[in-house]
DNA sequence: AAGACGAAAGTGGTTGA
DNA sequence: TCAACAACTTTCGTCTT
C-alpha cells in the first residue's frame, strides 16, 4: 500500500541537519544581538525593536516556600500550564453553582450576568479546541503516547484551530495529524495504521492532513528511524533483552554500512528483529513480526537478505541451539 | 499443514523535465 | 503536468520441515 509517510533521506543528510545550528537573526532587520526582558518574558531585536520571542522563561531567582504564610509573597506562578486543557488549565470561572445562594438576591442578578458574558466569550475556536483535546486525550492514553508528545500534539492542533486549518477539515483527523506529527517529532513514532484504527479514520486521509498542516504551521518533521520502532515492536513480541539488543545491533551496523538509507524504517526494524530472533533461537514466523511492523512478509524477506547478505551474519544464525 | 521463498504485476508517492 | 522511478504490497505457485 506504500502510504506510510516517510521522507527519505540517506545518512549523511540526517546527520547535517541535526548539526546544524544557525545563528539566530532578526527576521526582520537581520539583527544578531538581542535585549532579553526577563519580566515581559521577551526577547527584543537590538537594531529595530522587534519581539522575537515571547513567553520565554523567566530565569529570575526562585525562593521556597517553608511556611504557608510565605506563600502569597514569595509565589510567582500559579499551577503549571497545560496545551492538553483546551483553556490550558487557567480559565475564569464565575460562580459555582453552590455560591451562587450565599449572595443578596440583587448581588445574584449581577453574577448571573457576569456568568452569561464568561460563557459567551469563550469562542468558536475554543469550544472546537476543546472537543479536539478530549478526543486527543481519549486515542492517547489508548496509544500509550507519552506526556510531552500528547502536550506538543495539543499545540500543534491549537495553533491549526488558530490558522482556521481545521476547516474543510473532519476534526479527527487534524487531531490524528497533529498526533501524528508530534509523536515524530518526539521520536516516539507511531504507524500511520495504528493512529488510524484509533481514530476510526482513513490513512489516506490522516497522511494527507499530516502534511498539509506540517506545512502550513512549518514543521519540519525529520525521517524516522528503525531504532525508533524497535523496542517497540520487540515488545509486542515479547522478545528476550538478549534479543532486542541483537537486533539494536544489527540495525547500528546497518546504519554505518548505509544499507538502511532509502529504506523504509519499519521494514528495517522488521527484518532485524526477525533476524535476531534466528540468531537467538527465539523464532518469530515472519508473518508474526510483520504483523505487529505494519508491513508483508515479502518486505521482511527483502530486508533481511540484504542483511545477512551486507553483513555476514550467516555464520550467526545456524548457530546451535541453547 | 504451516512456514518460507521468490517471481510478477500492481499501487501510491516522489522527482525532474 | 507527465513519465520514470524506487519502495512496498498483493497474489500465487513451489519448496521445505
Amino acid at each position: 500500500m506504500g502510504v506510510e509517510i516517510e521522507m527519505v533521506e540517506s545518512n549523511k543528510e540526517i546527520n547535517q541537519a541535526k548539526e546544524s545550528n544557525p545563528v539566530r537573526k532578526c527576521p526582520s532587520c537581520k539583527g544578531t544581538e538581542f535585549i532579553i526582558d526577563r519580566e515581559a518574558g521577551e526577547t527584543i531585536c537590538k537594531k529595530c525593536g522587534s519581539v522575537i520571542e515571547e513567553d520565554v522563561i523567566d530565569y529570575g531567582q526562585d525562593w521556597r516556600e517553608f511556611s504557608s504564610d510565605a506563600n502569597q509573597s514569595k509565589r510567582r506562578t500559579g499551577n503549571p500550564l497545560t496545551f492538553t486543557k483546551h483553556d490550558k488549565g487557567m480559565s475564569t470561572k464565575i460562580g459555582k453553582s453552590g455560591d451562587m445562594y450565599k449572595i443578596s438576591s440583587s448581588d445574584r442578578k449581577r453574577f448571573y450576568r457576569l456568568k452569561k458574558w464568561q460563557a459567551r466569550i469563550s469562542t468558536a475556536i475554543e469550544r472546537n479546541v476543546k472537543y479536539a483535546l478530549a478526543e486527543l486525550r481519549r486515542v492517547g492514553s489508548f496509544l500509550n503516547v507519552p506526556h510531552i508528545a500528547m502536550e506538543e500534539a495539543a499545540k500543534i492542533y491549537r495553533t491549526a484551530a488558530e490558522k482556521g486549518l481545521v476547516r474543510g477539515r473532519s476534526m479527527e483527523s487534524v487531531v490524528a495529524g497533529a498526533l501524528y506529527a508530534a509523536c515524530r517529532r518526539h521520536r516516539f513514532p507511531r504507524t500511520l495504521e495504528e493512529i488510524s484504527s484509533a481514530f476510526a479514520l482513513d490513512k489516506k486521509e490522516i497522511g494527507k492532513t499530516y502534511r498539509f498542516i506540517c506545512r502550513e504551521i512549518g514543521i519540519r518533521i525529520l525521517p524516522t528511524f528503525p531504532l525508533d520502532y524497535v523496542y517497540r515492536f520487540a515488545s509486542e513480541l515479547k522478545l528476550s533483552p538478549k534479543t532486542i539488543s541483537k537486533a539494536v545491533e544489527i540495525i547500528n551496523k546497518a546504519q554505518d554500512d548505509e544499507i538502511t538509507s532509502g529504506k523504509g524504517p519499519m521494514g528495517v526494524a522488521a527484518a532485524a528483529l526477525y533476524v535476531a530472533t534466528l540468531i537467538c533461537n527465539e523464532k518469530k514466523t515472519q508473518r508474526e513480526v510483520a504483523d505487529v511492523a505494519g508491513v508483508t512478509e515479502v518486505t521482511i524477506r527483502n530486508r533481511y537478505k540484504e542483511l545477512i547478505d551486507k553483513l555476514n551474519l550467516n555464520g550467526e544464525i545456524t548457530a546451535p541451539p541453547a
